[in-house]
DNA sequence: GTGAGTTTGTTCTCGCGTTCACAAACTCTT
DNA sequence: AAGAGTTTGTGAACGCGAGAACAAACTCAC
């Protein structure tokens, strides 16, 4: 009973019977190097909308804000898509990328729970211009569903199932309260969907195979403020709110 | 030169004259545990919630959605908070891990960016139960500025400066697009604000000493798409959507 | 009080990720 | 064409974090 491997990991390690054709490099990309990789796919975007048509290691790692020799090690695990003495292709390099991660076409993706932060989702323009396309909103509250927002109609929450295969969707963000979002989780993996996205705070238990990631902006804060009180210990005055009494 | 030492990090080892009182186990704990221990802060106040007054690494670890042997490596590291045999006390160890991060009293918090995600964030209930207040609200866009939002006025963002140092403000979070971002963690910083939490898809640059976190939706999604598209790839069948033409 | 059972705190080992450093490969000038 | 100057791709060293395993310390039953 291993199982209810939760967050983060990405192993993907599924038995694999013997398909991938060429590169046997093409496998097992390091997961700190698949989570960079966005990172410099961003970057490459902005070069090309400078009319950047060529750019160094050193010049597109300091545009994403990394180390110019882990830049080289990661991109050297797609490949050897730059030239010595050069340095790389702008666009062709943002294309190998993109061709990657996977988003040279769109993501169906569904957002459930459209409160606050939900509406934010819906109405965020990044998303089309980065490989993913919002095909449906769902909330459970009455008072939401029918409602329109960003081009699309809130759905209820017993319509999940049925969109899910529609859209064949296989990305899901949960932006439910906690107390909600294991349900929905487990609703969204029976209808198909692999992948969810949680805003929650909450763990989510998910079957092996699916891949869970969290966005917390609380526990963001808090690692700011831990190290924030270190600082302020550190310079002994007890200023700003030390006094504990 | 080394400095602009960017994102993510949090070294914060600034000389130090010689204070700190009795543990010297009280300085440097692991980054990877820190990022952990508001999780376990979430877990341990959920309990409460449940009524459990006692718990076993085993329980804590489950509800947190770790290792047991990780968490009990964690909280070594704050001091030896359980007793062998029994297990932790839930309230006690909670309030030891919130005084360790910091969030005994709010810290006051400046959001800069009062569009679709700034509202949700102003919105957001959570922040005040997790150690955090909202103080003030910033946006360049006069037609937002003097709105009323979760109870605060919208200022303009030439009020930046004043409402900071008005209010001692450590931490500061950026919400507005990616082309304003670098200008106004420019101006939170040269106010004295030393944490930044930065929703914007850009790099930021920031003096030592400054601690600078980043939310991006983006990326998230896109590495749930390499996985994803990954395990298409392993069924063989290009179902979803990988004939590309 | 003693022994069985339980659970923590810590040591040890292993693997991953980061970084340095350099040979290989390319361009450009003369 | 040859040498000087650049820049990539990668081998090797190093440090940190994850996890297994176990001794120390506690409780409880008798
Ligand atoms: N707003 C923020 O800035 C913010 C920040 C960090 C985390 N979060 C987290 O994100 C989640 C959403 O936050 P919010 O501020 O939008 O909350 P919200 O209460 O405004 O919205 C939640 C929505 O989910 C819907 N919902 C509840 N149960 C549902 C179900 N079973 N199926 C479908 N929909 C359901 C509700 O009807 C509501 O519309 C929460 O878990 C919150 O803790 C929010
Ligand atoms: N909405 C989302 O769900 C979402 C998701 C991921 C990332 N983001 C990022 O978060 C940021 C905000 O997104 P949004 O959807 O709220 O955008 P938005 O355009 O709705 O809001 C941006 C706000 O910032 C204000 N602003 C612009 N320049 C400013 C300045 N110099 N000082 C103060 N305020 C300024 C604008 O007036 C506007 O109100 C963007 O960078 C976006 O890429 C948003």
């Amino acid at each position: 009973m291993t199982s209810t491997r939760s967050t983060r990991d990405g192993a993907v390690d599924q038995g694999v019977p013997g398909s991938i054709p060429s590169k046997a490099a093409d496998r097992g990309i390091p997961e700190a190097t698949v989570a960079r990789l966005p990172v410099y796919l961003r970057a490459l975007v902005t070069l090309t909308d400078q009319g950047i048509a060529t750019c160094s290691s050193e010049n597109l790692a300091t545009a994403a804000g990394v180390n110019s020799a882990k830049l080289r090690k990661d991109l050297s695990y797609l490949g050897s898509y730059g030239t010595r003495g050069v340095g790389y292709d702008v666009e062709y390099l943002r294309y190998q990328i993109a061709r990657e991660i996977g988003v040279t076409q769109d993501w169906p993706v569904v957002i459930v729970g459209i409160g606050n932060l939900g509406h934010a989702l819906a109405n965020y323009a990044g998303f089309s211009s980065r490989g993913f396309r919002v095909v449906a909103l769902l909330d459970s509250d009455p008072a939401r569903v029918g409602k329109e927002l960003a081009g699309l109609q809130i759905s209820g929450s017993a319509a999940l199932e049925d969109l899910v295969r529609e859209h064949d969707v296989a990305i899901g963000v949960i932006a439910t309260p906690a107390a909600a979002a294991q349900e929905v989780c487990d609703r969204l993996v029976a209808s198909g969907v692999t992948s969810i996205l949680n805003f929650a705070p909450a763990v989510l238990s998910v079957p092996d195979g699916v891949d869970v990631r969290k966005v917390d902006l609380s526990i963001e804060l808090q690692i700011l403020a831990y190290h924030e009180q270190r600082k302020a210990l550190a310079f002994g005055s007890a200023a700003r709110l030390g006094d504990t009494g």
